[in-house]
RNA sequence: GGGGCCGUAGCUCAAUUGGUUAGAGCAUCGGACUGUCGAUCCGAAGGUUGAGGGUUCGAGUCCCUUCGGCCUCGCCA
């Protein structure tokens, strides 16, 4: 066999005269009945080989059969393009390859899509070909930029005395949050693992045994259904620390992301990262998400529409509603359908029933007032506050929703980020990086009547608030933290609480009996008894944070052999029945018989 | 579980109000060609319109069911 001496993207005009072997994929050729051209690729590029008779002919009759993705070995002198003839597309598109010896390492059947063209595929028959799909460069440059992502991060804790300790993957369900991936025992009839959905409890475990710090780029599960940036299986940068309180946490991690944005993007991200709080988060932008590369921030009417004359505003407010909404800049040209048809519809699907919508007209007095939509139900006055208090000018569009306030701030956050985007309010080439902090400890549940954990039950109050635990437990806030990119959460984490006292006290807030308790984190609360130090950490979605990076907005495209909506891995069919025996063996019987030949 | 979009040749798409034998580009196969680089030129082959049922003289097109993909609401401590 031919061995290689070369990759297909290294060779220069400095290798011209050398003899070297490449090995590679067909990307194309081009016989000109005498002369053939056969451009070779592999993961590091492209470079051409001319197969000329007069070299030798055995490697010419060879090249004629050669076919797009045949693998294939050559070996030959380097030398310079003639004048004119050089490919400025390629990196080695000023010398080439004349091949004086070639073999056949393979062949391979006419692909099911064309490797490298332009047209966009179905992303069904990419997945169902993975291994062509990944012979694509830019699949290739995304798994390249997710490895050197991930090594960074690892030269960066490590640079930092953390340690990348493993966690099991087989380990205790623990119900609460989401759906488990169950794993039967088949020494223990009956029984199951969970796979995990967080290393969280074994972290938080590793500091009371004294590792100090730790990290780890772990895979992660949860059953629950996908979504463009969602898989139920994922990659967490997982990190704790002890002996820390929150800015510690946010420092190091805010200086860890931007040390991946510096290595792979070369983009400065300015430190310290700001901090917004969840409160001021959710009356300004109405998620704890906030996309704050551009301004359009909502504001509350509910004062100002309580005394108007459209009773859908009134009854709103008089029932404990509010009414709020943002002011979309050069709204204007958006026509009378888009708003009543198109964004009434799309703010329907967070619950909405209605968008009200006033146009921001000047007078020839130079007078600024409403006009058409919702205008008519406020006298002068009031349109004058409102158009104060949304900073709104002439050619703007007022935007508003009215009714409970978790619809109204789902409802607007979400055409706050349409309206972002189809206004071109930002620049899509910037990152904006922000802290939300001073999350909520609990929130109410409605459905079950009692309180849940807004981050997760292992969170600490603030210090202030400690007493509030017993009065008061909704104005708890805790000491949580959520790392924000341009509208993506990217990561999220806390300082845990490391008194049993307190973990006692917040899970029977969260209407956890004490017998629950043991049966599920026993091993934790046992744990936390025997000199559990102060600690706290964080969690990224490594997934999410190379989408950005590589510019993407589907995790398919930063996961080497993903899964579709449907949790089907397309390549290898899974899931998939058992044999009988398999079941047996782990003492199953499953109530839906396999679907017999569809 | 709900809502939306989509499914036509290997790939990307087209096909008038329901109307003749479902077309094009690329890929494939054969031929020609010594400087191409998404080679070019000539020729050929390629279809159960995702599947099943219905309406109709006639269905890629309309209706119902179903399968699959994507987006999304719910869900995601």
């Amino acid at each position: 066999m031919i061995k290689r001496t070369h990759n297909c993207g290294e060779l220069r005009l400095s290798d011209v005269g050398k003899d070297v072997a490449v090995a590679g994929w067909v990307r194309s050729y081009r016989d000109h009945g005498n002369l053939i051209f056969v451009d070779l690729r592999d993961r590091y590029g492209i470079v051409q080989l001319v197969f000329d008779p007069e070299i030798s002919t055995a490697a010419h009759d060879l090249a004629e059969k050669v076919r797009c993705e045949w693998v294939l070995a050559s070996a030959g002198k380097v030398r310079p393009r003639g004048e004119g003839l050089e490919n400025p597309k390629l990196a080695t598109g000023q010398i080439e390859i004349a091949v004086s010896e070639a073999e056949i390492l393979n062949v391979a059947k006419t692909p099911p899509f064309e490797i490298e063209a332009a047209q966009k595929v179905n992303e069904e028959i990419r997945l169902c070909n993975r291994y062509i799909d990944l012979r694509r460069p830019v699949m290739q440059a995304r798994l390249g930029l997710r490895h050197k992502a991930a090594k960074v991060v690892r030269d960066f804790f490590d640079e930092r005395g953390f340690w990348e300790i493993e966690t099991p993957m087989l380990s205790k369900s623990t119900p609460e949050g989401a759906r488990d991936y169950l794993v039967p025992s088949r020494l223990q009839a009956g029984s199951f693992y969970a796979l995990p959905q967080s290393p969280q409890l074994f972290k938080q475990i590793l500091m009371i045994s004294g590792m100090d710090r730790y990290f780890q780029i772990v895979r992660c599960f949860r059953d629950e259904d996908p979504r463009a940036d969602r898989q139920a299986e994922f990659t967490q940068i997982d990190v704790e620390m002890s002996f820390v309180d929150c800015d510690e946490v946010m420092d190091v991690n805010e200086r860890m992301i931007a040390r991946v944005w510096k290595e792979i993007l070369d983009v400065d991200v300015a430190l310290p990262v700001p901090r917004i709080s969840y409160s001021q988060a959710i009356a300004q932008y109405g998620t704890d998400r906030p996309d704050v590369r551009f301004d359009m921030k909502l504001k509350d009417i509910s004062d100002i529409a309580a005394d108007s004359s459209f009773g859908v505003f009134t009854s709103t407010v008089e029932k404990g509603g509010i009414v709020k909404g943002l002011c979309a800049p050069g709204g204007a040209k958006l026509s009378r359908s888009d708003i009543e048809k198109t964004l009434t519809a799309f703010v329907a699907d967070y619950g909405a029933k209605g968008l009200a919508w006033a146009k921001v007209v000047k007078s020839d007095a130079g007078e600024m007032s409403l006009g058409s939509g919702f205008a008519k139900f406020f006298d002068t006055a009031r349109q004058g506050r409102i158009i104060e208090r949304f900073g709104a000018a002439q050619g703007d569009v007022i935007l508003l929703v009215a009714d409970k306030a978790d619809i109204v701030n789902k409802s607007l956050a979400a055409l706050r980020v349409r309206l972002g985007r189809d206004l071109k309010l930002y620049d899509e080439n910037r990152f904006d990086f922000v802290w939300v902090v001073e999350f909520p400890l609990f929130e109410w549940d409605e459905d079950q009547k009692r309180y849940d954990s807004l981050h997760h039950p292992f969170t600490s109050p603030i210090q202030a608030d400690m007493n509030k635990l017993q009065t008061e437990p909704a104005n708890v806030k805790s000491q949580a933290y959520d790392l924000v990119v341009n509208g993506s959460e990217i990561g999220g984490g806390s300082v845990r609480i490391h008194n049993i006292e307190t973990q006692r006290k917040v899970f029977e807030l969260l209407n956890i009996s004490k017998d629950q308790a043991e049966e599920r984190f026993g091993f934790f609360l046992r744990a936390l008894e025997y000199g559990a130090p102060p600690h706290g950490g964080i969690a990224f979605g490594l997934d999410r944070i190379i989408m950005l990076l590589a510019g993407t907005d589907n995790i398919r495209d930063v996961i080497a052999f993903p899964k579709t909506q449907r949790g089907q891995c397309l390549l290898t069919d899974a899931p998939a029945p058992v044999d009988k025996s398999q079941l047996e063996e782990l003492n199953l019987r499953t109530k839906i018989p396999p679907a017999a030949g569809e």
